[in-house]
DNA sequence: AAGGTTTCTGACTTTCCCTGACCTTATTAT
DNA sequence: ATAATAAGGTCAGGGAAAGTCAGAAACCTT
């Protein structure tokens, strides 16, 4: 039952986005308030606040500078997105045209977005010999659907 | 949500381009509205209302100088595909990002379909090592765009 | 106790913002 | 014409963030 300092900081960004759906954080401010290295906020966000848990996170660098985290929209495409990561060997042209029909078809992607998709994992689109060609197409539509989690 | 002083000055311009179509300051006059440098004028200028982000600047300098911004011409997909299609070198991350976020911002492409784009088309994303990065994140770029040309 | 996993830090890197000193160009006064 | 003045342009560099990653430290598991 010992509380770790990257849980009482998951609960704290835990808290706050259940007040306000969204945080927006500087690095440096909350490491001083834990007393910690600026770093340990960033284990805590890799460790925790990841795509496949239904986060997504942006940040700026620079003066006013920030970390901004929130959820994701449609956790069932960061579930997707997951699945596809976790292939090894890529996915073939067919089954993928087949997953994007089925993503369309269960509301989850228009009819625009459905199309670009099947054009853009294509063999003649990404042009590679096998077997790259298989993974870069399972780690480009797998970077798309994650992204669309977001876009509500 | 720290607002810098460049993000300030680019939302004045912003403002006024919506209103009058065009915007035309005096550098040092705007400087000193923001309390800043002139330079700092340029510096906005120069990241955020480039040609890549489909703005056109002109200025004089001497008596009577001044700065002019305004919106270009609205890009069209299919050029753009067969303007992509036709770089053998392919296109690097950035003017990418800049192209979609453009045609975005044009309302060629929604939200959605440009967050999409983005995503997959991230050094990540791709994931292999230069030259082919670039040459297939432009071809599967132009596929994309090509077949939203075609879906209406 | 050994071995593995998770947590945490510090040094270094990258990105972004902003300024000041100096340069170039246009207009105006002499 | 020439000099003075009134603009804008350029660039190196400093400072303010956040990111990365190897490795130490702590914590489990067996």
């Amino acid at each position: 039952m010992s509380l770790t300092l990257a849980d009482a900081i998951e609960r704290h960004i835990l808290a706050q986005l259940a007040v306000a759906g969204e945080i927006a954080v500087q690095r440096v401010e909350l490491a001083r308030q834990y007393g910690c290295a600026p770093s340990q906020i960033n284990y805590v966000l890799a460790t925790r606040f990841t795509p496949e848990r239904g986060f997504l996170t942006e940040s700026r660098r620079g003066g006013g500078g920030y970390i901004r985290v929130r959820r994701a929209a449609q956790p069932e495409l960061s579930r997707i997105a997951a699945a596809l990561r976790a292939q090894p060997d890529g996915i073939a042209q067919a089954p993928a045209h087949a997953l994007i029909a089925r993503c369309r078809d269960a509301g989850l992607l228009t009819g625009r977005e459905a199309a670009m998709l099947q054009a853009l994992t294509r063999r003649e689109a990404i042009g590679l010999p096998l077997p790259a060609r298989d993974v870069v197409r399972a780690r480009c539509l797998a970077s798309a659907l994650l992204a669309l989690s977001d876009e509500g």
